[in-house]
DNA sequence: TGTTTATTATACGAATTTCATAAAAAATAA
DNA sequence: TTATTTTTTATGAAATTCGTATAATAAACA
């Protein structure tokens, strides 16, 4: 239980316990499975953990506190709107792909309300960084004032979904291409008017 | 037992457990798991299959069959070489795809050497199947009767592993160009001498 | 070298899950 | 209606998983 954050042991079991939890969910890995792909006792695992739904909280707090540092890190970088929103929807497009399904069915939909409420919190506190990133950049005059945050984060939310339509797809020769597109269409839309 | 090939439930029942095995592999799911997800009892499960072994040989040989159908079908298309190439790629990619990893792996390296037999001589019997039209098409010139297929076979699956890798894929503005590029590499290169 | 510490291997009981079947209840078709 | 199919629920046996205890082993250190 001592959170030894540099032990190469500990770092290995939340590694695997990563990838293993990302691909099947969190019921369908034992914690003997973990142990034997990352090469760590099952007593050693019991030294860090105490059980399996400590780990997974880990697991899922650094997902989440990574996410956060490169929201942060983008609103504060010195690049145009254009290239912001830019990596925005690409950063959101990683951020899909890195928490899986499976992970999230399980914590919410599986009988484990501890998980649920963890999560819960966890993702509010999320939010309430990722705002005050926001404010800050509204403040220096980077968006429009009257634009909720919310509404943005949102849509870009649904926009990474759309960007997986195979018929929108299918009209650009790359995927590049299509996030360009799509990157002018909000630029546009919420630079503040000068 | 029965054979219902027609029946819904029997087909429910083999469509989720592809679903479910090929994300998760085996032993990672459950015939509960499966017949929930198809909405059907256990015990009408039962009456298909003796168990979950059997279900999943039916789903294994399933994939191979349509594999073979499909591989079959291109060679006896009356089309260039170079887009019968390009389609053999495709429909690796397409295959490694269908049949997963977990899947596999589990068949292979499980404790279930029933499967583990069953898989070999099912590859055997697609191996025979593709063999077969290879050397129709040989003999009628489509290719170099000096070619031996397993070679071109083993190498159009390597290829599609190469496909993967990042930085090859880095110097095409889309995959179809990368595609297109490897085709011609190929039929370039075992058409025969005119 | 010997001693301490950390890690592993093994075993273990308890709890849970899964398997496969058996019965009765419900739905469907004839 | 009667006959058949399907579902529900219950069940015991087998297997898996969990978390811990103990002995063996390796590493660290003096």
């Amino acid at each position: 239980m001592d959170k030894q954050e540099n032990n190469p042991k500990y770092e290995a079991l939340v590694k695997t316990a990563r990838e293993l939890f990302w691909r099947h969910g969190f019921k369908r890995v034992s914690v003997q499975e973990i142990c034997m792909k990352a090469e760590v006792s099952k007593m050693t695992f019991y030294k860090f953990f105490s059980n399996k739904t400590e780990l997974a909280k880990q697991v899922f707090s650094n997902e989440v506190d990574d996410s956060i540092v490169k929201f942060n890190r983008l609103i504060d970088e010195d690049i145009s709107v254009h290239d912001k929103i830019e990596k925005m929807i690409l950063l959101k497009a990683e951020g899909t792909n890195n928490i899986s399904k499976e992970f999230m069915q399980d914590f919410y939909m599986g009988s484990e309300p501890e998980l649920k409420t963890f999560v819960e919190a966890k993702t509010r506190e999320a939010w309430t960084g990722m705002l005050h990133s926001w404010k800050k950049a509204q403040q220096a005059g980077i968006f429009r004032d009257d634009l909720k945050p919310e509404f943005l984060i949102q849509v870009s939310f649904g926009l990474v979904e759309l960007m997986k339509d195979e018929k929108l797809a299918g009209l650009f020769s790359s995927p590049q291409e299509l996030i360009l597109e799509f990157t002018k269409f909000i630029a546009y839309g919420i630079t503040p008017r000068t």
